[in-house]
DNA sequence: CTCCAGAGTGAACGGTGTTCACATGCATTG
DNA sequence: CAATGCATGTGAACACCGTTCACTCTGGAG
């Protein structure tokens, strides 16, 4: 049964691209197809392999061909939720090029808060995976050698409030935590449906930027 | 077989505490002992149904004379978590009686925040399972009627702040909102092993405390 | 043209949540 | 005190799940 195979030229090893639009997988591009179809789904984390297999027209015994195991599977959806977050924060302001003066520094941190915000907003479940129950995450981002941190972008910010004086003290570690937290809380409460939270998002960004530059201005008092 | 049945007086009805230790069920705390042994798990979300009846010497079936579902069972269980953070709460501070001085508004800010970030240290699985993927949680705290709120202790704390003349604005909802953020996600970070949150509790509580006190100080300056 | 390594199949395993007909024993009636 | 009824727990069954394994197929290298 089904014989009438498209003979397609595919020299080079890794193209093969879909030809024919339903059928003919048999090498290619399974893998992809796999992440693609987790990332569409509107609940990453729940989401049975067999179902997903089925998805893309394959069996659930497939995957394994890629993927160690469903957990596998779902950290290489993770680990392009981070890339996807990189890229916003990238897009947010050139980590090369400093701040000119300190309206500038200030709209970063609040560009910054609200890609995080936003990315919370526009991929919930993708979130939820990257930064939920198992949270094997937050340290994924910090993860790839060569690639562009996720993590950069925080402190490049920071330290943008402080060359431009609105700051008093070059920041540390702490600063950075402290301001992530807010950042992350903010998101995590928004995406919990904290009634507060659910105001318009640039509004909201605004706001955490604003009350995140206004609480690291001065020196911590001595406790 | 196991004809054995030890006749106990049990003349109220919530008595028949379970005298025989390993037998003797049948009648009697079934849905409290899949509570508690819920409770005790190293990872709540992450158990069966059929193990934790096994746990308690009882079939899975058994269960769902007392839980409609695994999910319902795992939501009574986050709302004794809340009501066990509540607790924590009403031991940071009496929210009756208003702080005395701005030295005594500090302090309970800063077990406030304490007691939030130590319940995240003490119980992770029923922090995660609270605040977790699903998070039906977040509202949870708010709900029962005549019990004393878990959101309730923030609001007084800030509240505390302007009387005592800390910050400069009587403290509103947006307020209350960051100062939550701020802390949940210092404890989501630290739960999540971000190296920077995992300093000794109390001082991570004190600089977050400061900082969010910081923060409100002053009003927003202009967008 | 032959061979082979990689890719996908289908059946099978044990485990899961959930349902249902059935057993059982308590507490309350007559 | 005996009988009844209802809440409570049982065991088998269902569909589904993740994972493994022997197998088939195919496309490209030699």
């Amino acid at each position: 049964m089904e014989r009438e195979r498209i003979a397609q030229p595919s020299r080079t090893r890794p193209a093969r691209r879909p030809g024919a639009p339903g059928r003919a997988f048999h090498h290619g591009h399974l893998r992809q197809a796999l992440l693609d179809a987790a990332l569409a789904a509107p609940d990453i984390e729940g989401l049975s392999l067999r179902q997903l297999a089925a998805g893309v027209g394959v069996t659930a015994a497939a995957a394994y061909r890629h993927f160690g195991s469903r957990e596998d599977l779902l950290s290489e959806v993770a680990r392009v939720g981070f890339d996807r977050l990189a890229a916003r924060f990238a897009q947010a302001f050139d980590i090369a090029r400093p701040p000119t003066d300190a309206a500038e520094a200030q709209a970063r941190m609040q560009r910054l808060a609200q890609a995080y915000l936003q990315f919370a907003d526009d991929e919930p479940a993708l979130w939820r995976l990257m930064f939920g129950a198992q949270a094997a995450g937050y340290r994924a981002a910090a993860a790839p050698p060569g690639r562009r941190n996720s993590y950069d972008h925080l402190p490049a910010a920071l330290l943008g409030l402080h060359l431009t004086g609105l700051t008093a003290q070059p920041p540390g570690e702490r600063d950075a935590l402290f301001a992530w937290s807010a950042i992350h809380g903010a998101a995590a409460l928004r995406s919990g449906r904290v009634p507060a939270a659910l105001v318009p998002l640039p509004e909201l960004a605004r706001e955490v930027a604003a009350r995140v530059i206004q609480s690291l201005r001065a020196p911590l008092a001595a406790a």
